[in-house]
DNA sequence: ACAATTCATATTGAATAAGTCGGAATTAGG
DNA sequence: CCTAATTCCGACTTATTCAATATGAATTGT
């Protein structure tokens, strides 16, 4: 039951580049330097993103990745979706899951289904948005 | 964020030893071939249910498992995470989870700490007892 | 031209998942 | 007491996934 990195990475990735958006691209290595990840392995992640067009990229100096959409329109759900896959505890329960040919009699798929519809609900209303708020929120309880 | 088959099988396992109970022993044999499940997987299984006190032996010809308690006092929670560990989406939320210096500016861990509530307040109000009554209007479905 | 960047693919090492295997210990029934 | 059914225990296996690294090509601002 546990979310891995590339999942953790790629939501850190995206608040980073909502958080530090300039108008210019942001570099990977700054990136990498300010959560402290393997820049290597950020560019598979964002990989990802770019091709879903979550982020487009700028090549050469001075290049780097801006999101293409406002911060409000990333959902958590998409962009965890995007990396870990269907969020479902069990392939049973996914949107485009494997049939089971116990299904029918089966009870304990109830359990999987209202853990996934709790999930959710969780995932799919919180944006980018709201995490750069939290952030703000903390950047200032530690000026003051 | 899947819950593996340990998890599941656990489950099928202390339910069908709710469904099935007479009174008498439970061999795993039996819910092997009702549940579809590798004997001696099951057994490693049990092993976990047995050493935690959820369910007692009785070795021998005749022999086999019963629950200890009522189904009701069982709760999914309880089971899944003697099998499956914490189920906390990420280990910096559980309970007796890692510290992660980077804590205190770290706006994710909202996200986390709310998928975890989401899925505890799911496991920990379904007990085997519902899942019992739920086994018997599928069955009484095709009885009619 | 150079250097900073993204892009693409292959490889690695460790851990985990999902069992299987072989046999020892216990005990009811004959 | 013997036998067979059962639980109990630990080692082993096989495949997959995780979490990166490594290598180098392509692009482009200065």
């Amino acid at each position: 039951m546990k979310v891995s990195t590339k999942g953790r990475y790629a939501l850190r990735l995206m608040l980073d580049l909502a958080v530090y958006n300039t108008g210019r691209p942001i570099s990977l290595k700054d990136v990498a330097k300010r959560q402290q990840i393997s820049e290597k392995y950020l560019e598979q992640i964002i990989s990802l993103l770019n091709k879903a067009g979550f982020v487009r990229s700028i090549r050469g100096p001075q290049g780097g990745y801006m999101l293409t959409k406002a911060p409000g329109e990333y959902t958590v759900g998409r962009i965890l979706r995007l990396t870990e896959g269907d969020l479902a505890p069990v392939s049973c329960v996914e949107k485009d899951g494997m049939e089971c040919e116990r299904r029918q009699g089966c009870v304990t798929v109830r359990i999987w289904e209202q853990i996934n519809e709790a999930v959710n609900s969780v995932v799919d209303h919180i944006t980018l948005a709201d995490m750069v708020e939290w952030q703000m929120e903390k950047a200032d309880q530690y000026v003051i």
